[in-house]
DNA sequence: CTCATTTCTTAACATAGATCAAGTTTCTTC
DNA sequence: GAAGAAACTTGATCTATGTTAAGAAATGAG
């Protein structure tokens, strides 16, 4: 429980008792590699945050391509956002890509803590921001940058996560297929 | 004002002491058709909410190609967010479409409120949760769909928005150049 | 009302990245 | 450590969308 509660402590101030309310919400749940968390069309009551290991949201489309929405490693939440806050099935789905520890925080439980720690709003609007501001950069990025561009700049900013996730994923998270990314690989080896 | 309390209603329960204090710390501010209220470079001190008009922040890549971010419309907050957070230069520009008035609410103020309101955290924590699954669906449509279904989706969901939108920026928010929207255009009313 | 500006359209041509189809390498699991 | 599955690469070909260039239409400011 220290990552979440040091991730609690990056952005507020969280009493023990608070923190206690907390974890009594919270439920573990261990994962294999490629187990799946959530199917498309279902509702996702939960958000989860990853204590270790790593996973990832995604769509699939019409024509049958897994586009890669979130990829999550420790210390980071995950959810099909727009189910968890509408209530309604989504169309994301969720798996591990490595084996896995994840705790589970219920939509309900969540409103109940959102009134009995007040801080938790607080938590929340700074995380939503954050993660507001990283999904405005990644559309700004994807318009405005070729896919080398963006593959490089992942490479620099991101080294750690390009060794541990298959580069099927990160070539989908990029918006691109494997054999461009392969190709783009290549060249910059060169 | 009646606009702005309104949006503030809708997500949260505000007494007229409260509203009175966020009252005291919003400047109005009026501006004629593509009048620039921020130059990319420069720190964004303020969030800007859309009292009536229609305003759009961009980025400029290195090609000199615009690139639409964000389209705002009364009722709405627009602003270089990450800019706004940080503190340090952003990489957007800000512009009206048309005259507009605008409510701006300064990063200091708003950090005063948050301790005076304590319900403005639950505000922006809905506020920023929604933005951000928009953003995210945004991602996956960028990926998903081609351009000629992006832009019948934003004809049937948003239909009023392209009635008093350039197309010109319409095509940018979507992600292409207004000769392949003027293309798929032709084509659809065949 | 009118001129200047901005926006929109069309056409010819170019290209980044997709698709299809194998073959190879690398991991996982038992 | 062997077999099967998953991931990666490569080449040939295709296509959606971009680029360039120009004219037509619409809009806004005086």
């Amino acid at each position: 429980m220290h990552l979440i509660r040091n991730n609690f402590d990056s952005k507020i101030d969280l009493s023990d008792q608070e923190f206690e309310w907390i974890k009594l919400e919270l439920k573990q749940k261990d994962l294999r590699r490629k187990e799946k968390l959530l199917e498309a069309g279902s509702d996702c009551p939960y958000l989860f945050f990853v204590e270790s290991g790593c996973l990832r949201s995604f769509s699939l489309d019409k024509r049958g391509t897994e586009h890669v929405i979130q990829l999550a490693t420790e210390n980071h939440w995950i959810s099909d956002l727009s189910s968890f806050l509408t209530q309604k099935p989504g169309d994301l789905f969720i798996e591990s890509l490595e084996p896995s520890t994840v705790y589970l925080l219920h939509r309900e439980a969540l409103d109940r803590l959102f009134d009995k720690v007040s801080s938790l709003d607080r938590y929340f609007r700074i995380l939503y921001s954050r993660a507001y501001v990283s999904a405005l950069g990644r559309i700004n990025k994807n318009m405005a940058e070729t896919a080398e561009e963006r593959y490089k700049q992942l490479l620099e900013e991101q080294p750690k996560v390009l060794q541990r996730i298959p580069l099927i994923h990160i070539s989908s998270y990029l918006g691109i297929t494997p054999e461009s990314l392969s190709r783009i690989r290549k060249k910059i080896s060169d």
